[in-house]
DNA sequence: TTTCCTTTGAAGTTC
DNA sequence: GAACTTCAAAGGAAA
């Protein structure tokens, strides 16, 4: 859990989930003290406005004045901070911080996850959607917000979403703070992907652009706004289908997306599919429920499973066929064993996605962010970045996507409750979708042949054990000779005889006995070169001067980021590391070919990328 | 067309 | 229980 130590740690993690956060808490009490009645919505909102702006003029651009105040001063902050700070010089702003951080926001749900159409909207929007409005021209747009926050009252998020959409078209993307509403959290987000076209529409806009709503959201209009609204008949939740059993019981866990008048807060699906075709979501909401009320599930069309507003979960994934198969149950002539047939198909078919992590829900707020800003496209990159302005988030920023993060669990865990990630996994397995790890990296260790097991069982620092091929870098006698596994080296001390193959991680000192660095670690860059991307990277010199883009490749390990304190204390090479985790040197290698040309903003932006530390060190091995 | 890449976190699996 | 693995998103690139 890289982002949190239990004990009293300056990280985040699963465990965070259970802290309070006092910040956050105080401000929702402010709130809820004021807010007893509708006008509080609007009080909150001007006050968070009049708090932004506050904060805005007050905060120095300095990350250190802008993070709370020093915690437990750790490495990692320490490392972090100044990587920041030496990010930030080089990077042109690529490599910012947010800039109001701690702020109280308003998260409301995405229209699309379980809130909107995925076909009205692209598959790529999901789970929450911010409401913006202007910084800079509050007092004129001060009316219309108030009313379109009493808008946001209503229980469809749709409701939300309508008016935030069209009441502050072409606002500049700087003029405009996104409001998230969590439960009763504000917390205030900076601007950031926007669409140029279409500012208040976050995520994917390309199917829904304020000039052009998809027809289901203009079926409404609001009469007090005049703002179109889309279909929300008052007896149907515009959430998540629910999967069958698991309706009426269910505590919203984001409360204030509760219908108040006493509905179930989920509508009674038979399924779980999403309609492959966008035009599902044309379907009456009536007539879905109709259907699914008259017919077993397996006879019902796949649009049952949309909400009535044509609004399927994001997480369920079905294939083509299960259209095809819903053509031939609307025909009803297929008998009962037909039909058992192809339900199980449909259960084969049927992919429930797992919740998104809180990570997951930052790369995809900030995702656009980060593209419009570096100009990059590839993913990986892109993801990068987002890594590292991960760590860069305060404590507070990142709490604030972790209690979305276990919402979404709780949500996910309400809607399926016979779900479990184990499904996809079974499913993957079944399709085979990927290669798994395993068999990859055996694959690759068969093909490299394992000429390193000399330096896996003995480690860098035990050189003079090793075969001569090994240290002539060449095929490794004894793992011949052990007729393909490695046999048990000679050992005077015995100590080492069942090291498993990550045993060089002994050489690595623990972070916290990073100051006194071994001197065995002298020779620990030189494996950069050569060894899997298996061993955390802690090299002083490294640490000083972040190394250049084809060591930070190799710098990072699963291991260093399965251990937080590894992976978290890296200091530079967090921030210019690039995972290799899954892949060896050589893939990494390529993929770094690959991306290092997109990787110029946030690789580059490293100070100090003289290679000087590789030489130094290569010559202990050699 | 499919898989990879890349990130972190959650959860499942393996030992 | 630690270590390892898979999957979640994203979209360009490579196979």
């Amino acid at each position: 859990m890289p982002q949190l130590n239990g004990g009293g740690g300056d990280d985040l993690g699963a465990n965070d989930e259970m802290i309070s956060f006092k910040d956050e808490g105080e401000q929702e009490e402010k709130i809820s003290e004021n807010s007893s009645a509708e006008r509080d919505l609007a009080d909150v909102k001007s006050s968070l406005v009049n708090e932004s702006e506050t904060n805005q003029n007050s905060s120095s651009d300095s990350e250190a004045e802008r993070r709370p105040p020093p915690r437990s001063e750790t490495f990692r902050d320490k490392t972090r901070e100044s990587l920041e700070e030496a990010a930030k010089r080089q990077d042109g702003g690529l490599f910012k911080s947010p800039p109001y951080p701690g702020y109280p926001f308003i998260m409301i749900p995405d229209l699309t996850s379980p809130y909107l159409p995925n076909g009205s909207l692209s598959p790529t929007a999901r789970t929450y959607l911010q409401m913006k409005w202007p910084l800079l021209d509050v007092q004129q747009g001060a009316l219309q917000s108030r009313q379109a926050l009493k808008d946001a009252r209503s229980p469809s998020p749709a409701h939300i979403v309508g008016p935030f959409c069209w009441e502050f078209p072409g606002q500049s993307d700087l003029s405009l703070h996104q409001f998230h509403l969590s439960n009763k959290v504000p917390v205030v987000q900076h601007p950031h992907h926007v669409h140029p076209l279409t500012p208040l529409i976050t995520y994917s806009n390309e199917h829904f652009t304020p000039g052009n709503p998809p027809p289901h959201l203009q079926t409404d209009v609001d009469p007090k706004t005049g703002i179109p609204r889309p279909p929300h008949p008052p007896d149907i939740s515009p959430y998540y289908p629910l999967s069958p059993g698991a309706v009426g019981q269910i505590p919203h866990p984001l409360g204030w997306l509760v219908p108040q008048q006493g509905q179930p807060v989920y509508p009674i699906t038979t399924g779980g599919f999403r309609h492959p075709y966008p035009t599902a979501l044309t379907v009456n909401a009536s007539m879905s429920s109709l259907l699914s009320s008259r017919f077993p599930p397996h006879m019902v069309p796949p649009h049952h499973s949309l909400h009535a507003t044509g609004i399927p979960h994001p997480a369920i994934v079905t294939s083509n066929v299960k259209q095809e198969s819903s053509h031939s149950d609307i025909s009803l002539n297929s008998s009962k064993q037909s039909d058992a047939k192809k339900e199980e198909e449909k259960k084969k078919q049927v992919h429930i996605k797992k919740p998104l992590n809180a990570f997951m829900l930052y790369m995809k707020e900030m995702r656009a962010k980060v593209v419009a800003e570096c100009t990059l496209k590839e993913s990986a990159a892109i993801n990068q970045i987002l890594g590292r302005r991960w760590h860069a988030l305060s404590r507070e920023e990142q709490a604030k996507y972790y209690e979305l993060a276990r919402k979404e669990r709780q949500l996910h865990m309400q809607l399926y409750p016979g779900w479990s990630a184990r499904d996809n996994y079974a499913a993957n397995q079944q399709g085979k979708r990927k290669k798994r790890k395993r068999e990859k990296q055996q694959a690759e260790s068969n093909d490299a042949n394992t000429p390193k097991k000399c330096r896996a069982l003995f480690g860098l620092d035990q050189l003079s054990l090793w075969c001569k091929p090994c240290r002539r870098k060449k095929k490794c006698i004894r793992y011949i000779q052990g007729e393909g596994s490695c046999a048990s080296p000679p050992s005077t001390d015995g100590s080492l005889l069942d090291s498993p193959p990550s045993s060089p991680s002994s050489v690595v000192p623990s972070p916290s006995s990073k100051e006194s660095k071994p001197q065995t670690e002298q020779m620990q860059p030189l494996s950069l070169t050569m060894k899997p991307a298996h061993q955390p990277l802690h090299h002083p010199h490294l640490l000083a001067g972040p190394p250049p883009p084809s060591l930070v490749q190799l710098g990072n390990s699963a291991a260093a980021r399965k251990t937080p304190g590894a992976s978290s204390h890296n200091g530079a090479l967090e921030h210019g590391d690039v995972s290799s985790s899954r892949q060896p040197g050589s893939s990494v290698a390529s993929s770094m070919a690959r991306s290092s040309a997109s990787l110029c903003h946030s690789l580059s932006l490293l100070p100090n990328t003289s290679p000087q530390p590789l030489s130094l060190v290569t010559k202990s091995i050699e």
